[in-house]
DNA sequence: CGACCTGTTGACACATATCAAAGGTCGTGG
DNA sequence: CCACGACCTTTGATATGTGTCAACAGGTCG
């Protein structure tokens, strides 16, 4: 069936979606929104793409148009610099929004790669834009959302400003445990979507020290690691880790 | 006259501003905004508030209901964390906005703290958002602002994670040169408001190794330091440097 | 004028980068 | 099903950039 092998690969498929019936409603814009609204919402949200691993939603330099929110994988963002030195800005799961650096330039400023088989809605940035002059919680919760990305970034460039090794990788592992928690997953077990060289590109750190700093963890009983499977063992000693003092 | 006292020792003032009349119109939110819109954001400025070096806008813990425009000054926004560590996450000036990390918890994540005399215009955020529902371009330009913001944030990500000492601190003294240019001041020769442990602080390094740095330059010919006043010399040269492949 | 704050410079320590080698894991194709 | 290659990870030895500690210089303000 040539057909369905060439809709595979353009990986775009237009599909009537519904908010109203989404399970991530607690964690994507519609947040607290009234059912009458949703209603309006069900339009605001009318296609969806989906993504194999290795793929990008979108590259550095392309026009923007649409932000999209992660119905369920996990994507990486980075930037690169003509020098060719390059920088993971985050990594992003289900429920959380993609895209938001675009707005301000109308020109993507990042890539967002798919770190494994991924699926997202397409919002339409000016759609979304008119919906929520019309529905008060949507534009407040909308901005929330913008500034909860900016609070994040003050919170890595701390990370990346004043933490040593050891307390950078505390507080990722911290950080995602806490984010898979809130997904209903364990946050004690989960497996990693990304390789030691990404982990060390996002934390500022090479991927020789992210892995030395695996094994210390481990030696010490904090971890059980095992290629990207991790198991959190003791988080209170991660957590007293990551916010002991410079010695 | 106490009540003059009293009120300066306040350092709050209402006064009726006029968006309409302000020189800061291309740098701050009414940009490209309709002269009939215009007399709607007279009202969405209400009040203005004057800060002498060293005061406080706002701390961190502080309730969020504003965002605030720089009319004139200058300012750094630092975040604290228990075990005493800090991290200034930028500087601002004139016609830029400070207190978007306010609106994700209605707290302010951060401390934001006049380096010179200052003034700003408060802008209640509620009433933002709701003359935003009203007039599409502000609205639209306001995104764009937060997701400046955000892009702003990658970039400090990136210098803080890839770039060493004299490379964060050539991109620094570009960044405020290009932002004085903006304003009409000279890109070549300016005065920095902030320490070099400040200036440390932001870029990651301690102050020893900025002021080496400073040292450098100077020595390299590519700036004239005295104190705090700089004048770049050779800009080229602080470019190349900025991008310069780690050896 | 003297106290204090800020900045500069030097000597040394230390965390992380760099270079190198070997072992593991996974997917692919024979 | 096994074998191969590509990629990822771990570990060791060494190099290096920046931090740390300390002394001192210069400017500012009471």
């Amino acid at each position: 069936m040539p057909t369905s092998a060439a809709t595979a690969r353009l990986a775009f498929e237009v599909v009537k979606t519904a908010c109203s019936n989404c399970n991530l409603r607690e964690l994507c814009l519609p947040i607290g929104i009234e059912p009458e609204d949703l209603k309006k919402l069900d339009e605001l949200v009318s296609t969806r793409r989906r993504l194999k691993r290795g793929d990008h939603l979108y590259r550095a330099g392309q026009g923007f148009a649409s932000i999209y929110a992660i119905r369920s994988g996990f994507f990486k963002t980075d930037v690169l610099i003509e020098d060719g030195r390059d920088q993971v800005t985050g990594f992003q799961m289900t429920g959380e929004l993609l895209g938001l650096d675009g707005i301000s330039s109308e020109v993507h400023t990042c890539n967002a790669i798919a770190l494994e088989d991924s699926e997202v809605c397409v919002i339409p940035f000016l759609h979304l834009e008119g919906l929520s002059r019309q529905i008060h919680t949507l534009q407040h919760h909308f901005h929330k959302v913008m500034s909860r990305e900016i609070v994040r970034d003050h919170g890595v460039m701390m990370l990346l400003g004043t933490m040593r090794a050891e307390e950078r990788l505390a507080a990722f592992l911290l950080n995602l445990s806490q984010r898979f928690k809130a997904r209903g997953y364990s946050p004690a077990e989960f497996n990693l979507r990304m390789s030691r060289d990404e982990i060390g590109s996002y934390l500022g750190l090479k991927l020789e020290t992210v892995s030395r700093a695996f094994s210390r963890f481990q030696e010490d009983g904090l971890l059980a690691v095992h290629q990207r499977k991790i198991r959190i063992l003791n988080t209170d000693g991660l957590r007293k880790l990551m916010t002991h003092q410079r010695s």
